[in-house]
DNA sequence: TTATCATTGTTGCAATTGCAACATTTTAAA
DNA sequence: TTTAAAATGTTGCAATTGCAACAATGATAA
């Protein structure tokens, strides 16, 4: 059960959607998703994962999100660029809409199953904050080299070992830095010959501390 | 009133602050809060402002928050880095802190004001998303003018106008932008140069459609 | 299996940037 | 008001990076 409903029970959770007038949606894979990043809502991946990129007047394409099982996303949550988003699905997805709108309208104050799904979504929202807040961790600092490094504290930090297996592929890594995929491999080559790490496409091992 | 305390009576703010245990601080210009940033605690600036700033191991300055009147703050809404967080007080700034862990409780459940205080949270929690997504957007640019360019579209979108005061000072924006001053500082001058703007300190106006 | 496409790895070169050092201007404090 | 401190502006130079072009490897579908 998604920690979105944490506390709701299966019969409140029905009630609950037909409150919010919110549905779920399946797609295959490698949908891609224009209107739904754009439209006013929130979103929650129930199976399946997905990406949201931006491709910029240059080109360039980034990741703003990487969309995992239980990911959360939408209008509030993402970014609201000039430059083109689209969202794409990477497997087989379910994904449960609602409109946001719905959310916080206060007429529905009395329902303890409504209050209980806000406090979910506050706690879902701060995970969203955290998220972002590595992201800038590592996009501020000024070299490619001290990006990775961040990564990579990061990563160990959350799952306590030195042995790192990206979640993406390094061309995603390279768009979520935002360097140049080309030159986030030679400065990945540097760190290896000096012995800081070893690698191998996903798989890189932390050599130091 | 706060935008936190929306639809709530002053009878019901201070049965709720004290269902919170919550307390409302002042300090005066120039405090250096280390603790505040650090405890587990969500704070909300009633009055002054302040900037969160992190300092690593090269000695880099980066302003990871800049707090106005109603930001909000804290452990979960602030960044976990490995480096050095410490946060300055830019006026008289008066803070009101709440102990993040008592917020979920769900003991509280039945209070109305609680419940109203939550969803409020909910939304201030969605506005600080939307400022960590803007950062981004400028940050993943590549170049020192492509995000100079987007953090004035930004503003533009926001302020509606083509005249620019920041809201601090232009070593902050570098910061902020994570690029050196100087370079910074040069690349206005071409842009300038080049007619895009015109600019004098934080006066800065926009030439271009 | 084979063909096709995506990902990864490599490198020269030009463009951009950070750094350092300093002059000038603005702001804040005594 | 005077003085000190902070912010802004400027520039040469070296380091870092993006870009382009290509080879090698790996994954996917026919």
């Amino acid at each position: 059960m998604h920690k979105l409903f944490n506390k709701i029970n299966v019969n409140q959770q029905n009630k609950l959607l037909k409150l919010l007038e919110s549905s779920i949606l399946s797609f295959p894979k490698n949908t891609i998703m224009l209107s739904t990043v754009k439209e006013n809502i929130i979103g929650i991946i129930l199976e399946g994962s997905a990406q949201i990129i931006r491709t910029d007047y240059n080109g360039n394409r980034t990741i703003i999100e990487e969309l995992e099982e239980e990911s959360i996303f939408g209008t509030v949550i993402s970014s609201l660029s000039s430059d083109e988003c689209e969202m794409i699905t990477k497997d087989e997805t379910k994904v449960l809409i609602i409109d946001y709108d719905r959310i916080l309208e206060s007429e529905n104050n009395n329902y303890s199953y409504y209050n209980q799904f806000i406090k979910n979504l506050l706690s879902i929202t701060n995970n969203v904050i955290e998220q972002k807040n590595e992201r800038i961790e590592v996009l501020t600092k000024k070299t490619i080299r001290d990006k990775l490094l961040e990564y990579f504290n990061i990563y160990r930090k959350k799952h306590g070992t030195k042995n790192i297996y990206l979640p993406f592929s390094l061309t995603d890594l390279a768009d979520y830095l935002a360097v140049d995929r080309s030159a986030m491999s030679r400065e990945l080559k540097y760190l290896k010959e000096e012995g800081f790490i070893e690698s191998k496409g996903r798989k890189i091992t932390l050599l130091y501390r």
